[in-house]
DNA sequence: CTATAATGTGACCGGTCGGTCATATGACCA
DNA sequence: TGGTCATATGACCGACCGGTCACATTATAG
């Protein structure tokens, strides 16, 4: 966590400093990341960084618990569409739910992804836990899911965790990149040719690839 | 490529810098990777490194050729167990064909799929035609299952090629992770309890999420 | 044995890194 | 005004980086 000075800094500065960092470690990932250019980019000097955190570590971390409020904000305004959502529908409404967020908030969302999904697979010790997190709460999902019926009792619940984590990561990062190509990403998100694009990587998640396309064509 | 010079040493010599090479990409990555600590493990001289190769990711992509010819020569002498396999039966022998394979040679697998897997992403530039050459066999691959009839003509080739893609390198991690935890990593490959796993997980890309399970069984 | 070519070596280069610290600045209070 | 205390600064530290190069060693051939 930031220390007491950093708190103290005027709302503009602390931007500042916040920008740079999320632009560094979206470009370079946390290894490489380099607190010089942090501090040269956000007009601060070395020495301040270290009045205001303890080290790249403290900082990243920061920028976690930003995204993480971020997130809950936008989330909390917004309502699944409908009641009697089954699991799927709901974990479908979750993940477009998140795409919208993802192109609301793309820089950040770009640096934190690249540093917990992708590095965080070799630098477990340092952020290992924060994948977890999002491990086990997908678990009670599921088993939330299976005590209303909705999926087979007898599914293996951490095959299905890892099928749902590894799918929600797989289309994140498949369309934060593609949107990335787009200047106004969020409309690109929000426009149909996206949004059923969407749809059929998570159809095929549920029902599988072989011949998948006539029967999504015919679910519709 | 490596010069001439590398090529002449005796092979003693030239295991001990692979296997130095191999250590560290699969221990740092790319980036991270040091050429000092390269040469300390191997017992060569700064110089003569660079007598060997032109810089670090020439010594790289040397390690990309070893693992392509010892993939080709492995799979040289495996046939598939049928004759009249569809597309689906064909791509699960491949995969765990695979799978025998890294854990043959887990540590070169490692080194080199954390690379182009997980750094590629955004090393795209360094190595990311290596990358499209597998996407566009698979794509090759799904257009003649289509042509024999196995998959869905109406089936998007490229979401096709985008799920099978992800799975391949999601089971791969999956199973390099936890097959690290064995001593004796081929047989734990090999047992009937890992196979069914990799069953499972290929099932549900086939079949899909959705009570999935019961059917598995149902299918056997 | 000598001349020549090939190979091996590690000190050294300019640069970057994360992190420290003596000092300067400026706001606030007595 | 003078004193105090939080904050700001950037020169500096030791370590490591990828890469170079003058020189030493060894192998080959005449």
């Amino acid at each position: 966590m930031p220390k007491q000075t950093f708190l103290n800094l005027p709302e503009e500065k602390r931007n500042a400093i916040v920008n740079a960092a999320i632009d560094e470690f979206a470009e370079y990932g946390f290894e490489s990341a380099s607190i010089n250019r942090i501090v040269a980019n956000s007009g601060i000097s070395k020495g301040s960084f270290y009045q205001y955190f303890e080290d790249k570590r403290d900082v990243f971390i920061y920028l976690l618990t930003l995204l993480e409020q971020e997130k809950i904000s936008y989330f909390k305004d917004k309502r699944p569409p409908g009641n009697n959502m089954d699991t799927f529908q709901y974990f479908r409404w979750m993940i477009k739910t998140g795409m919208e967020f993802n192109s609301a908030y793309p820089r950040i969302t770009q640096a934190i992804s690249r540093v917990l999904l992708v590095e965080g697979l070799y630098y477990g010790k340092l952020f290992g836990d924060y994948h977890q997190k999002a491990l086990d709460a997908l678990r009670m999902m599921i088993k939330g899911a299976m005590a209303r019926g909705e999926v087979d009792p007898s599914v293996d619940v951490d095959l299905a965790v890892m099928v749902m984590d590894t799918w929600s990561n797989a289309i994140s990062t498949y369309i934060l990149n593609e949107g990335m190509k787009h200047k106004d990403m969020m409309k690109w998100v929000r426009s149909s040719r996206t949004q059923e694009k969407i749809d059929k990587l998570l159809y095929v998640m549920e029902y599988g690839l072989r011949k998948t396309e006539s029967e999504f064509e015919a679910s519709r």
